[in-house]
DNA sequence: AGCACGCCGACT
DNA sequence: GTCGGCGTGCTC
């Protein structure tokens, strides 16, 4: 007897679970995990479409009350089959809902439906409705009566939201719809042709020889039937991208097709260009910037064999592709790998596990590799690849610390330090570029009072608010917007004004400081409208400016030859972030900043200022020593049991009502050291998330740690069953995040 | 989501 | 008693 653990398509929370079916004898030796099939399901044994995720040979359930599949929709199925294994695998991993992780895994799958948004709408004329909903109210349709004067008061309505606000059941709707009282449509949904780049074929540059090298090492591992993936180590400015283009050229010129990751759209300008440029029309881009529908266009070309490589965002992982050859994720580093919503997956990690699925090659690159990657390569689960020099032998950066207590003490308070300025006073009198970098997440400066210390909050997260040049001050979390305060709303001073370490105010201090140097900035601000960012870099790289002020947004894998000096405002600034990879993270930032210097063929120069001029991120960055870096920041993973030294298990919750999300996370803490009396299991906190509030919800977070992952998983099923059952957790959210 | 079931208020 | 609205619970 075979059993097939079926997920019915039908996207309702209370069906998120698997239903076992009895596989007829016939298919016995056609069915595969993830394929279509239909069965009978309800009451009535009506039938729907459900996908496959897994068989086994034993019963779950009652063996009488188990019913047969119908049929299996096989055919050309058999991409999405194995993208439905891929998300059972995220489903185990990532502790999500396996419907959420089809969502993910399958955009086609609501796409397709009529997700798109069911609306309401009255099909008499006002006044009959009117008539209607009063005849109701005195009869005892009150609910019906509810629906249709919402519909006079608002129409057309949201399906879904009328559903959860006025409690518009089907058994309320039905009657309705039969009555011919209202009825559902939905609007079209517009599509914008994804525009088409066309640049010039690139000419095929020569490899130099370390990139030669890389390439044999590579196409060596890849003779294995069972290659691992290649961690592909170059420092900045190695080249690590030509690498990939002989990669993708060796794997399509074979028939199969290849994706490539990118962190996030902004680095799409250049990279973009690079790979059309090269491959033409065999390419198609994805960014964060497509509608639901264009995106499922390109999913859908690439389906059909129009495409050979995927360009894009995590979310171009699960392009369909039928004979997915090569996996590519660029500066494998990057944060944006990790999703925000559940299933909470890591590309990186999601990547390697389709290419094992998939027998497709996986290379990560980086110059800063993660401490996960880096430790799988060093454990030989991936091969490690260098690329240590600079393409075509240029010097990296001279690097120096400035030490800014050393700088105030001598009496210089400028966010400028004499050295970075002498610096910047050079590059202009040779006429040569400088970028001078603030590595801090948020992105305006705050505003405080000078004399009683107030810094002005949105009134709906916790988070100040930041001062911008039209007068206003605006919170860059929910939108909340109110215009500058004059005197400060507490103690009543006047000596209240923007903290601004902030890039405006940078630039102000470099016009005053270089009146006949041209200066652009980069930030949230500049580049709010679409194609701002382009044209930003476009104009700095013709050199139109000398120099460039920006946030994190600058150092992404830009080449600019004519830029010979970089400066680090304040590299303590992400040092200070309260998460255990802050360390980690500037390491990077630094490095890939520093980076950016001397690309062209005059050497480059960089200056990192700091108040923590000793820190081994610091330090290691200043010395371009990555090994220095893993080995100091590994040891304290180690000693505090972090990631990938261990794992975690985050429940993170919210809750309008803050002291009931405090008791519901006490109450979960307790659960937890009840069910698992291990020693070695550690918990912190709970505590608020780095962002306690935004939008009026608060949040609070509480980790667990452990080195084996499949207990803390346990747990997590556990506290959620503990949590369904008990009724005071119904007004908290609660996600999870498997590290 | 969609269907059956059962509770409860209203009306013959 | 009976009818019908509408909330609830279940679906392998």
């Amino acid at each position: 007897m075979l059993y097939a653990d079926v997920i019915v398509d039908i996207s309702h929370e209370k069906l998120d679970r698997s239903f076992q079916y009895l596989v007829p004898r016939e298919m016995e030796d056609e069915i595969r995990v993830g394929m279509v099939a239909a069965i009978p399901f309800g009451n009535g044994n009506k039938e729907r479409k459900g996908y496959v995720t897994g068989l086994s040979g034993e019963p779950k359930y009652d063996p009488a009350k188990i019913k047969s599949l119908r049929r299996l929709c096989s055919g050309e199925e058999t991409t999405e089959a194995r993208l439905v294994s891929l998300a059972a695998w995220m489903k185990e991993r990532y502790g999500s809902t396996m419907a959420q992780a089809l969502k993910t895994v399958l955009p086609v799958r609501e796409k397709i439906r009529h997700k798109e948004k069911r609306l309401l709408y009255l099909r008499v004329s006002r006044e009959q409705a009117e008539q209607e909903a009063s005849r109701m109210e005195k009869s005892r349709c009150r609910a019906r009566a509810r629906v249709l004067r919402a519909l006079l008061e608002k129409e057309p309505l949201d399906c879904t939201k009328a559903a959860k606000e006025l409690g518009m059941t089907s058994s309320v709707l039905k009657p309705l719809l039969e009555q011919e009282l209202v009825e559902i449509r939905q609007d079209e949904v517009y599509r914008i042709p994804a525009e088409e780049v066309s640049v010039p074929v690139e000419e095929h540059s020569v490899l130099s020889d370390a990139q030669k090298e890389a390439l044999d090492e590579i196409l060596a591992e890849w003779e294995n039937s069972s290659a691992r993936p290649v961690l592909l180590h170059g420092v900045t400015g190695s080249g690590k991208t030509q690498v990939y283009m002989k990669l993708i050229e060796k794997v399509i010129s074979s028939g199969r097709q290849v994706i490539v990751l990118i962190p996030e759209i902004a680095l799409t300008y250049q990279t973009v260009r690079r790979f059309t440029g090269w491959f033409g029309d065999k390419v198609s881009v994805l960014n964060s910037r497509m509608s639901p529908g264009e995106r499922y266009d390109q999913f859908r070309r690439a389906r059909q064999g129009g495409i050979q490589i995927m360009v894009g965002p995590r979310s171009a992982l699960f392009t369909p592709f039928s004979r997915l050859g090569l996996i590519i994720v660029d500066e494998e580093h990057e944060p944006t790998y990790k999703s925000e919503n559940s299933p909470r997956y890591h590309a990186r990690e999601v990547a390697v596990r389709r290419g094992e699925m998939e027998n497709a090659r996986v290379v990560l690159g980086s110059a800063t590799p993660s401490l996960e990657a880096y430790t799988k390569a060093r454990q030989g689960e991936y091969l490690l690849v260098k690329l240590t020099e600079r393409y075509r032998d240029r010097p990296l950066p001279e690097v120096s610390v400035v030490d800014l207590r050393k700088e105030l003490k001598s009496g210089n308070r400028s966010v400028l330090s004499r050295k970075l300025q002498e610096a910047v006073q050079h590059r202009l009198e040779r006429r040569e570029q400088a970028m001078l970098f603030l590595n801090r997440r948020g992105y305006a400066g705050f505003v405080s009072c000078r004399s009683c210390g107030e810094v002005l909050k949105c009134p709906h997260c916790d988070v100040a608010l930041s001062e911008h040049s039209n007068g206003k001050m605006i919170c860059h979390y929910c939108g909340y917007e109110r215009s500058s305060v004059k005197v400060c709303p507490v103690c009543g001073s006047p000596y209240i004004g923007g903290f601004k370490a902030g890039t405006q105010q940078i630039e102000a201090v470099l016009r005053r400081e270089f009146p006949d140097a041209g200066i652009l900035r980069m930030d949230y601000d500049t580049t709010r409208t679409r194609g701002s960012y382009e044209q930003i870099l476009a104009s700095f790289a013709a050199h139109e400016a000398d120099i460039l002020v920006g946030t994190q947004m600058i150092v992404k894998g830009h080449d600019f030859p004519d830029v010979t000096l970089v400066g680090i405002i304040a590299a303590d600034l992400s040092l200070n972030e309260a998460d255990y990879r802050c360390g980690e993270r500037t390491f990077q930032l630094l490095t890939q900043a520093v980076g950016r210097s001397g690309r062209g063929k005059k050497t480059g120069e960089a200056v990192i200022q700091t108040y923590h001029p000793d820190h081994y991120s610091i330090q290691a960055a200043a010395h371009q020593d990555y090994e220095r870096f893993y080995e100091e920041e590994m040891g304290y993973r180690i000693l505090m049991d972090y990631p990938p030294a261990a794992h975690m298990l985050t429940v993170l919750a919210a809750g309008e009502d803050a002291a009931l999300l405090g008791q519901g996370m006490e109450f979960i803490r307790k659960f937890a050291e009840r069910i698992c009396p291990d020693k070695r299991l550690h918990i912190i906190g709970p505590a608020d998330a780095a962002v306690g509030k935004v939008n009026d919800i608060y949040r609070k977070v509480f980790r667990l740690k452990h080195e084996d992952g499949k207990l803390l998983l346990d747990m997590k099923d556990k506290i959620e069953k503990y949590i369904e059952i008990n009724s005071g957790f119904r007004k908290l959210y609660i996600q999870y995040d498997m590290e």
